[in-house]
DNA sequence: CTGTTAGCGCATTCAT
DNA sequence: ATGAATGCGCTAACAG
C-alpha cells in the first residue's frame, strides 16, 4: 500500500492535520515541527493521493482537451499549444480522441466530465452540435473550439472562417487567377467548418465577378489521401482551373502530390493555397501558401475562458474571435 | 451539487447499496426494485462520481501515455494507435506531453502516476533513463516505449533500431550508392535512438566496405527545421554524398526541401531514405522511402504489457521486439 | 500553533 | 435480496 498522511503523522509524532499543513505549504508552523515532518515526508517518500484530494476538494485541477484525431497535424499542433499554455498556469491537460464520432464524444463527456474526473472541457468537435453539448455540460464547463454551431449556449473560441477563406481566395485572384476551384469538406452534414470556408470562397469569387459554378468538389475528409480524387475530377473539366483553395493544408499536400503526378506545374499552371499552416507546409516543394490561424492565441483564449468560467460559472457566455494571417509562399507564386 | 447515489436511493425508496448494485449491473435484484431504481436513475440523470469510485477501488481505469511532443507526427500517429487499441479494450488513455524535459517527465510521473491518478504509464522518453524511471515507478507499473536504456528493470516495447537502420542504409547501397551520409540526433547525450540508428548505419557501411568517415552530421533534434544546416554541411564536402539516411521522416522532409533549394535532384543525384513512415511521407515530392515501424503493433504490445502487469505486478520483466518494414518509394529510386 | 474529527461519494462487509 | 455501517486518503471546520 502507498504511504498516507497518517503514516507520516505517526512517524513524525504529530497529527495528520499538521502533516497536511506542511505538505500544502501553510504558514504558522513551528520550525521544529516542520523540520520533523519534512524529514518523515522524505524518508517515507510520501506522495499525496490525488484521487482522495480531488474527492475532498471537488476539483481535480485537470482540464480535458477533446479532439477528433490527434494524428492530424493541425490538432497535434493545437494540442501542443494548449498543453504549453495550460502548464504555464499550473494546469494539467488530459488529451482525448473522439474520432469525430458523436457517440464517443458524448461518452467522453458523460463518463469523464460529468463524472467529475476533470474540471472542465475544451471541446473541438466535428460531430456534435453545440446544442447537443449544452445538454451534456452538466456541472462542468465546456469551451467550444473551432466552429460555433447554431444556438450554442457555450463559450466559444475560433477564427472568422468566412473572412479567412475569403482572403485566401482573394489572394489567388489578385495573383491573376480567374478559375479558382475549392476542395474540402467531410462526410458529416454537420461539418460547419466546410460550410463557412465554402461561403468565404464564394464571397471572394462573387466579389471579383467570377463564376464558381462547378468549381467546388467535396472531399470525404480533410486528410491528404482525400485530395487526389477531387483534383482528378477538377483536371477533367473542359476548362482547367488555374487556382485551388484547399480547406486544409493536409488536403493541399495531397493536392500538390496529385498535381505533380499529372505534370501540372504549381504555381505556373495552377496556384494553390491551403488552410491551417501546419509545420509540414513550410517544407513542401513547392512550399505552401496558407492561412495561419493563431493557434497559440486560440489555446490561450480557450484555457483562459475555461478557467474564468470555473471561477464564475454564472458569467456571461463569450465568443472569442482569434486572429489569423495570410502566409504567402511558393505555391501561389 | 451533482446527484449522488444517496439522492437516487431516497427517490427510489431503497438503500444506497441497492442503487449501487443496479448501477454496477449486479444480478439478484428483484425486478420491481430494479425498475424503480432505474427510473430514479434516469429521472435524476445520475452519473457515478469517478473520483469517489476510484478512491474506493484503488483503480482509475485510466492509463497515461507520456510523449515528448504531440505535435511531432510520429508521436501523434503512435498516440492515435494507442488510443485506438486501448479503447477497444475499454480503457481510457490520458495523453501527456513531457517536452522531452527530464524534470517534467519526473514531475508527471510523481504527480500523476505515483499519486494514483492513473493505473499505469506508457512512457516514451528521450530524457530520462530507464534506471531513473525504475526508482520513480513506485506502485504503478510503467512500460517503456521506444529505446530501451541500459539496465532497465521495466517492460519495454520497441523495434530493433540497429537492424532497421542497417537495412535502410543497405538498401541505398544496393541501389548503387557508395557515399551514403547520415543525419540525425538530438541535443541530449542520452539520446539512445540516434546511437542505435548511427550504429546500424555504420554497420551497413562497413559490411559493404565503404567508409563512413565524416559522413555523419548530428542535428539539434528530429524536426524538419533541423535538417537544412546538416544538408548544407554535407553538400559543402569535397566529394558530395550520393545517398542520405535521415534518422526521422521529418528530418528527411526538411532535407528534401533543402536539396531542392540547392538544385540537387532526388534520387538522381542523391538518394534519400527516412525513418518512421509518417503519413506526410507518402505524399511528398518525391515520395519518401522510409522504415515503417509497426506502430499498431507497438501500441498493442505496450497496452497488453501494461494491463498484464496490472494484474500481475510481480511477473517477469518482458522485452517486446515489434516488427518494421522497409518502404521503397521515389526518393531512393 | 496543533490535535480531533466529519465527510467528500462510493463499494463493500456484515448483518438480516 | 436488501439495509446499515465502514473506510478509501484527504482537507477543513472546530476545538483548545
Amino acid at each position: 500500500m502507498a504511504v498516507t498522511l497518517r503514516d507520516v503523522a505517526v512517524k513524525a509524532g504529530v497529527s495528520v492535520r499538521t502533516v497536511s499543513n506542511v505538505v500544502n505549504g501553510f504558514q504558522h508552523i513551528a520550525p521544529g515541527t516542520r523540520a520533523r515532518v519534512q524529514a518523515a515526508l522524505e524518508e517515507l517518500n510520501y506522495r499525496p493521493n490525488l484521487v482522495a484530494r480531488s474527492l475532498r476538494q471537488g476539483r481535480t485541477g485537470i482540464i480535458m482537451l477533446v479532439l477528433p484525431e490527434i494524428n492530424v497535424s493541425y490538432f497535434g499542433e493545437l494540442a501542443h499549444e494548449v498543453v504549453d499554455y495550460a502548464s504555464s498556469l499550473g494546469c494539467t491537460v488530459q488529451i482525448d480522441e473522439s474520432g469525430g464520432d458523436p457517440q464517443r464524444e458524448k461518452q467522453l463527456l458523460t463518463s469523464l466530465a460529468q463524472a467529475g474526473w476533470v474540471d472542465g472541457v475544451l471541446f473541438s468537435s466535428l460531430g456534435l452540435r453545440g446544442v447537443d453539448l449544452a445538454g451534456l455540460a452538466g456541472t462542468r464547463p465546456i469551451v467550444l473550439l473551432g466552429e460555433r454551431t447554431a444556438g450554442t449556449a457555450l463559450d466559444h473560441v475560433g477564427i472568422d472562417n468566412v473572412e479567412a477563406s475569403r482572403q485566401a481566395v482573394a489572394h489567388l485572384i489578385e495573383r491573376g487567377r480567374t478559375r479558382v476551384a475549392a476542395i474540402g469538406g467531410s462526410g458529416g452534414a454537420r461539418d460547419a467548418t466546410s460550410k463557412y470556408r465554402l461561403k468565404g470562397y464564394e464571397q471572394a469569387m462573387k466579389t471579383a465577378g467570377l463564376s464558381s459554378e462547378g468549381l467546388y468538389v467535396r472531399t470525404a475528409d480533410y486528410r491528404r489521401g482525400s485530395a487526389a480524387s477531387a483534383v482528378r475530377e477538377l483536371l477533367a473539366r473542359d476548362e482547367r482551373p488555374d487556382g485551388l483553395f484547399c480547406f486544409s493544408d493536409e488536403l493541399a499536400a495531397g493536392a500538390l502530390r496529385a498535381l505533380a503526378e499529372q505534370n501540372v506545374r504549381v504555381p505556373a499552371d495552377l496556384a494553390v493555397i491551403g488552410f491551417d499552416d501546419i509545420e509540414a507546409s513550410r517544407f513542401s516543394t513547392p512550399s505552401l501558401s496558407t492561412v495561419r490561424p493563431d493557434k497559440a492565441g486560440i489555446a490561450k483564449a480557450a484555457v483562459d475562458a475555461l478557467l474564468r468560467r470555473l471561477d464564475d460559472p454564472g458569467g456571461e457566455i463569450h465568443e472569442f474571435n482569434v486572429g489569423f494571417e495570410l502566409i504567402q509562399r511558393e505555391s501561389s507564386g
